[in-house]
DNA sequence: TCGATATACCTTGACAGGCGATGTATGTAT
DNA sequence: ATACATACATCGCCTGTCAAGGTATATCGA
């Protein structure tokens, strides 16, 4: 994973909440979309995905209820609720504001790197 | 601190080396330039300056050594070394990278918020 | 002179998120 | 038969952060 984990720190909940929006989905599709969608550099180790999903599930943020397949292995899906909408929102709001005020810790006076 | 915390955990390193990259400094002076740039959003807890002060120095990413002040309480210096500016030339990078995927995996699809 | 405030350093113990390792089970392809 | 992909889940460790506490010097106002 080329990609250093310890920077998408703190937004593992709110990845998840992302895909949930879209639609409702159960963990290993989570994960396999956003190993897609990041091009093969990352995915979730299922220790972290699976933890996420519970916190979340535990503050309201999500809903669970096992899928109806007659085939294969079993699937438990996932449903954001209004309340996990609510922190999406918020989630999306703080990353803007993150992402500007570490752009400004991190310059460096006018030298060249 | 209006900033969540847990978005700049992992860039805690990075924010010191980028402070000693332009100007030799120490613990206090390099928590209130975090403080002023931020516009009072956002400053270190002394446990996580301490901390990273220590584990950049053991990693041989920075030097310290005590100030000659003569008057006020004394303040242990820091520089950072050649390994220090590569490793802050890396994790520049990496923070570009990080932040491109970051904004792919958190779209929704088409969806207004 | 006493107390508050600012400057400046440092450590200990706890916590939370992420991770390696491991386990279970079903289905498919070779 | 065997490997691989799908799919879920947990345990114990590691690491960075934080609350709380401690030390010391200097200044300023009451």
């Amino acid at each position: 994973m080329p990609i250093a984990a310890d920077l998408i720190r703190g937004h593992t909940e709110t990845i998840i909440l992302a895909h949930l929006y879209s639609r409702d989905s159960y963990g290993y599709e989570v994960n396999k979309s956003i190993y897609e969608k990041s091009g093969g550099r990352y995915e979730l180790k299922e220790a972290t995905l699976y933890g996420a999903f519970r916190r979340l599930e535990e503050a309201g943020r999500i809903e669970s209820f096992w899928g109806d397949e007659n085939t294969g292995a079993r699937r438990r899906y996932y449903r954001i609720t209004e309340r996990g909408r609510s922190a999406l929102r918020e989630n999306l709001d703080e990353w803007g504001d993150a992402k500007k005020l570490i752009d400004i810790l991190i310059q460096t006076e006018g030298e060249r790197l």
